[in-house]
DNA sequence: TGATACATGTAAGGGGTTACATGATTTC
DNA sequence: GAAATCATGTAACCCCTTACATGTATCA
């Protein structure tokens, strides 16, 4: 997938890998990010396969660059990509959940303390989301350029991590409240076992 | 981290790499899921590492099987991670946020069409986070074995799925509504090529 | 008669990360 | 004098997917 935000950000006009790598940083990382590594090979890659072209231009007082072009068949694939529809759902994958789901034999306490840090750092992104993100996609926005229209859409990409990041501060200030309510407390004397798992025949 | 799935469930209990290829498709799919094949792979992994050890069972009218227990070094490893607070949020991947961030030059119908199937999707899944997903736990909750408890915790992984579906519809519906107002009618007389893209310095 | 459940694996390849290597110029 | 910016790449490794290979018993 990588291979299409890169045709993406060339569709619009030619530059190198550090370019794009930039670029990326500043727009798509919060749903789609990459290294530098990866993206001069994924260049490489659709350079062989005829997407995109690159000429290699000597700078003075900077290093050397190779800048990148796409071609009228990285942009027809582009175009049948983006037409494509997503018929499915892709596969959701979240570390936190799973250790949450394991973590009854770690104790209340400890539950506790890693719900509350990761609540910590969810309201940090939001601030991020409408602040940082969405500052340069507004002046795009309301510059009258014709890519005000394209900015209508990077907006609602900017939305929905705000609105996936805010669930998320919900679920954690009512999971947090659960957890206290319904929890029994860390036995302090260490009698039983805390670690303890109970056999089960799922 | 499957490595992580896998002792959390042979924590519970000796089984074969079937099992929980089965437990893991009816419990943590929804935030993490695994083919036979990783499954298998990753048993031969930690045992190699000391962390499960296996023997070979012959059975009568069904193939043989081999069953994974987990040992005192996978069970201290997999209480260490566990007690090991996440202190940074992963990196999120999206490829419909991806596809919508470039969907200019597709234009207005084509976008349109592509978000109403993803709101009828993720409809379809919050149906499921109701009702399949909710069942098992919920009985499990009102069981009064020791591991009404774990179900606490797995209940509030299915409720982070629950959000995060909801937010996603609302972000949908939202979404199609600005889409439908802001963006400008298909050209039907196909005068201006619609693909083009106006050249940019970000 | 055909699908589903049980049961285990290998091989090839794609996508991604981390670490390493190099080096000038500008800014604080 | 130190850090950031510009600029490109390789090598090793990890995780995961898809496709392939094999075979019996039960159920509809």
């Amino acid at each position: 997938m990588l291979k299409y935000a890169l045709l993406g950000f060339l569709n619009y006009q030619p530059m190198t890998g550090y370019d794009l790598g930039a670029l990326i940083e500043r727009s798509t990382a919060h749903f789609w990010h990459a290294r530098l590594s990866q993206i001069y090979r994924t260049l490489k890659h659709l350079e062989a396969e005829g997407y995109v072209v690159s000429h290699h231009e000597v700078q003075a007082a900077r290093p050397d660059r190779r800048v990148y072009t796409i071609t009228e068949a990285g942009r027809a694939d582009l175009l049948n990509w983006l037409r494509t529809p997503l018929v499915e759902l892709e596969p959701f994958k979240d570390t936190l959940l799973l250790k949450l789901f394991f973590a009854r034999p770690v104790g209340k306490d400890a539950i506790l303390a890693q719900l509350r840090i990761q609540r910590e750092l969810h309201r940090q992104l939001l601030n991020t989301y409408r602040t940082d993100v969405a500052e340069p996609i507004n002046q795009m926005r309301q510059s009258g350029s014709p890519l005000a229209l394209d900015a209508l859409l990077w907006d609602a990409t900017r939305r929905m991590g705000e609105y996936y990041v805010e669930a998320a501060i919900r679920w954690l200030d009512e999971t947090i409240q659960r957890v206290e309510a319904e929890f029994p407390d860390d036995d302090p004397a260490g009698g039983g076992s805390p670690g303890d798992t109970p056999p089960f025949t799922p």
